[in-house]
DNA sequence: GGACGTGGGAGACCAATGAACAAGTCAGTG
DNA sequence: CACTGACTTGTTCATTGGTCTCCCACGTCC
């Protein structure tokens, strides 16, 4: 238990002051410093193991170097755990620390707030909050003013910066690839939550069908809600008929792996007899499913990452965040090619 | 940009001296205070939002509330997540925030204990580490005399106290679920990896048998990596022959994925014809397979939870983790009860 | 009028930072 | 040769936002 060094035990074994020391430490341009006490500094630094106190560097410097990450249910959903990941190591490369919160998806407008609440009372420089899925919510409104990035949801208010994945051109790849494999009869299994990316995905899908000239049928678009016996429903009902599709685009890779059980009880070959995309690259389900699921990739990681960038840059007075408020900044989604897609049969 | 509001603030809205603000917020017990004044300085205090500065008390008092919490690939495994999420709940409830940082698991030792330091500079007062998966390690040196508590592991130097799944309790659980259902000729699919999981499984599933009077037989036990196709190659194996096992206990819920394509491929029904049992509860996977996977679950929530109360408890002096120490603790790992076990065809 | 009780404040302290200042050296200068 | 000014090399001290120990003022009671 020896208790931790501190500046003045380093003043003390290199003989000088502790001004002295935090300003060879911290090295800073006004320092009148003799290149003979510095070494001395320096050493006595090395040798005693000194690292500053942070709280207290934090205190009198008005700048903690930490920063808050709000995680609606950071455990339910691997995809989370992507975020957090890009936001910290962009974070510790810059020398911020993350400071993290878990809060409820149920959670009241009050508890939202306190959460918020907890970490200005920490004094972080920043705010990251994450959401489980992309939305739109009301931010708490105490995080007003303060430098603060959304992840993978928009702001009501359009008050607060944010960043989004792409929907629209992933969904769109995501058929493209179906197209250009020769498909012409492609499906769709949608699902029935009022969230963005439902109506996002549907868009394009169409779109995408359009653009190749490609006539829509509604009776290709079956809907259930966005869990593995919604796909396998969805997709029994758009498989079990003489005029089926060649190839399905599923709302999600959990839908996708009901589809493929609809598919194995049908006696139909993946990706021989029909082909299918996904959406999400849940690794668990899209790399271990027979054949491997092609699927789209929401870019979590880099979404982390962007956030944490554009914070700390907004921190340290770089860029301001207020001209990106205006809509949110949308990242690539890309392709992830697997062995689900083939040319359609015959 | 209202800049936050300090003691100041409020001592000046009630008229009194920041010593009296401090005494009323902390309710302390030597304060001699008059109720009128009391009064005033709650209100003073809620009307401004006053929220002390976590900073500058942790400086004064020696004790930041913060507790540092370093992750193996927080993102690789839905696990980790469910840890961060114990010990987040469980600290917050106790007026505790957690700081976070990720540790690559192919790190170095340097780069370990700069983990810890980084924490350590940061005033944490205890800190939690967890790793991927249960495993022995040599925990950084600077982790000595720091409050600290293990999660999913063991350290080989025995000095810091912590917290285990009972991989043993478990796996016989699985088995004896299958022997109950009347199954005399039970197969395992194990691994390859030399971990603690690996062989504690193994035995357990060995002393089952021998509890229930069943003989050991080696060629039911198949080998193969830990992974999905592994499970496939293991369970045809096993399944592709006349005196096939009734029943199979695989490793893990991957494993296991591979193991139900295998038995599909086969022309075999589950649990008609095959009962499984799984291992780890890995949601995506146990509960979307069809039918359902009965498995086991590891105590994630548990032991994250369990190691912030334990680290919390000797942070403030409440217990010692010294008697901890000695050998791991390990928790219970409960059995998921689903549809892929059935009593033997016939 | 001294002891005691009550209500509240002054000021040191935590571990750092940074503006302002001081001591010593040396060259240039009248 | 003494004085000035510039430069070098560090140091002093206030400050950050709280906490906590000790002290003080004012009444009251015996």
């Amino acid at each position: 238990m020896n208790k931790s060094v501190g500046i003045k035990d380093v003043a003390a074994a290199a003989g000088v002051s502790v001004t002295t020391v935090s300003h060879v430490l911290n090295d800073v341009s006004y320092a009148r410093v003799g290149a003979e006490t510095r070494e001395r500094v320096h050493d006595a630094a090395q040798r005693l193991g000194y690292g500053p106190n942070r709280m207290a560097q934090a205190l009198r410097t008005q700048r903690s170097g930490m920063i808050g990450f709000i995680s609606e249910e950071i455990a339910t959903t691997p995809h989370a755990g992507r975020i957090i990941l890009g936001a910290e190591e962009t974070a510790r490369a810059r020398g911020y620390n993350i400071m993290i919160i878990n809060s409820a998806i149920t959670g009241s407008q009050d508890s939202r707030e306190s959460d918020v609440a907890d970490l200005l009372d920490r004094q972080v420089d920043g705010i990251l909050y994450a959401t489980m899925y992309h939305r739109r919510l009301a931010v708490p409104k105490n995080l007003a003013g303060v430098p603060a990035v959304l992840v993978d949801s928009e702001d009501t208010s359009q008050t607060v910066c944010s960043v989004i994945p792409d929907e629209v051109r992933g969904a769109r790849s995501a058929v493209q690839t179906l197209i250009d494999a020769g498909h012409s009869r492609i499906g769709m299994i949608t699902n029935t939550d009022d969230v963005p990316a439902t109506h996002s995905r549907l868009r394009a899908f169409k779109e995408a069908l359009a653009d190749a000239g490609l006539v829509f049928d509604g009776n290709l678009v079956q809907t259930e809600p966005s869990e593995v016996p919604g796909g396998y429903a969805a997709a029994s009902r758009l498989l079990d008929r003489p005029d089926r599709p060649t190839a399905v685009f599923c709302y999600n890779d959990r839908m996708a792996m009901g589809a493929y059980r609809a598919a194995a009880e049908l006696g139909l070959r993946i990706p021989q007899d029909v082909s299918f995309v996904g959406f999400d690259n849940q690794q668990l389900i899209a790399e271990n499913l027979y054949p491997a699921l092609t699927t789209v990739a929401l870019p979590h990681y880099e979404m982390g990452a962007w956030a944490a960038t554009q914070l700390i840059d907004a921190i340290e007075g770089k860029t301001d965040l207020g001209s990106l408020v205006a809509r949110p900044t949308i990242l690539d989604c890309p392709l992830v090619v697997r062995d689900s897609v083939a040319p359609p049969p015959g």
